[in-house]
DNA sequence: TACTATTGTTGCATAGTGTAACAATAATAA
DNA sequence: TTATTATTGTTACACTATGCAACAATAGTA
């Protein structure tokens, strides 16, 4: 058999139950203080940033896998996943990053280990409450943090270029991702959806517009009045239409 | 090592070339007498029909690998592939039909064959002009044809889905498609044009909108008149602006 | 020369959105 | 109590895009 031990989860990872050569890797955003985030591993001893991946067990569909990657990094279940793209350039061929990881794991891989081999990679985003999710390291690795996506470590592969176009794929989506829901609190402001909408597009949203648009688009449902404590009229509050 | 006889291609295949576990789908979409046309292979004896594939050598790019797989099936180089999809459900997952192929064709594959795994497959579909695509099957193939997309025959695997899924990423992408400039003749009517849009949309579009649309897109150019024979007024011919 | 069918074009109604202005209002200052 | 201030809610206007309908142009036919 072809095992390795792996004391920190308490058990021997088996790599022949998964499928060779193709892996899994989430794009987990979050929001916080006006700011994007994205669930971030480093690895242990080695300075090295990765997304939170995974592979595909022999008999796991390949959706279920990446609600379990999630699932394991998150603590969170029934999230939303959004497939966006598959990567599978050969630059992203460079196993010797998970080799150094390996050996500072204490582990002896062998030339051809599971993890040393190429992998195309399928790609999920999805969006996670910041509040709720706990992040959780994987065996391998000593922190799994939210970075700013616009203050990211320098990242292993093509990692980069994956959030880059899962953030492209979720402006192209944003209007059906029903950011709001899982982004913000329940109740909000419009002021805080709008600045939500301005952060992931990075662009500025005209207000009245913006205000119409939601309105009209009968998925919001005022709930209240918030007071900011302010000297000046106070917002309404708003939730998502359950239906 | 791991080979099996294919005289029809007049070599052998080494299959311990191809990255294991992930495969790539074509849907090759033609158009010809206002119908959507698909590219589909017969596999010999069998009465089995399945998009054309392929798999990913291991030192070559994904997209590269898709980017082969049409130009032997089609002849055609540099056209454009749209990555949509990765396939990765379980029930995809069905080796007897892909025995009974091999079997057809004088193999006698061992149950671990590399041919009768589990694949995960990426999915490409590309526009391809009717006219100029020269259908070439492969080895394990007698044929490969094109259907009507509203007239194929039984598929094998998730095939039909594939299929279905690139329709719908098609009408997604249609106006940056420029689906005019590959699946039509180099000039058009604008009747013609609207008629694809028409039968890719599968809906009636209003004949002032769309013109108006598509001159005002600055991508058409009128280079003559067409004389139709008949008894009305007779149409401008288009082009696409070569910028 | 009138007729017919189809294409090119234009006017009108409606919807969506950017811009600006006005109205409402909650706290603060006078 | 009243004026001030800042921000939100709302509305008017302009511009664009699009569906719909009507009119004009025109190439062949009767």
């Amino acid at each position: 058999m072809n095992k390795d031990q792996h004391t920190s989860e308490g058990k021997e990872v088996d790599w022949t139950g998964f499928l060779p050569g193709i892996a899994i890797d989430c794009v987990m955003v979050g929001y916080n203080e006006k700011q994007l985030k994205v669930l971030i591993l480093e690895y242990k001893e080695t300075g090295f940033f990765a997304l939170p991946g995974g592979f595909i067990r022999r008999n796991e569909n390949l959706d279920v896998a990446a609600q379990r990657v999630l699932q394991k990094r998150t603590g969170l279940e029934g999230i939303q996943l959004n497939q966006f793209h598959t990567f599978g350039s050969l630059n992203r061929y460079a196993p010797e990053p998970m080799r150094k990881i390996m050996k500072k794991n204490g582990l002896q891989p062998a030339e051809d280990h599971f993890l040393l081999q190429r992998f195309v990679s399928t790609a999920y985003y999805a969006l996670v409450n910041f509040e709720q999710a706990e992040p959780i390291a994987d065996f391998l690795s000593d922190s799994c943090r939210w970075y700013d996506i616009n203050q990211l470590p320098k990242l292993l592969w093509d990692h980069r270029d994956i959030i880059q176009k899962a953030l492209e794929s979720l402006r192209k989506n944003i209007d059906d991702a029903a950011v709001g829901l899982t982004l913000l609190d329940e109740e909000y402001t419009m002021r805080e959806l709008r600045t939500l909408y301005e952060t992931i597009l990075d662009k500025e949203i005209n207000r009245s517009s913006f205000h119409r648009k939601m309105v009209n688009s009968g998925r919001l449902e005022r709930v209240g009045k918030k007071s900011t404590g302010k000297a000046h009229r106070s917002p309404y509050l708003y939730k998502f239409v359950s239906n």
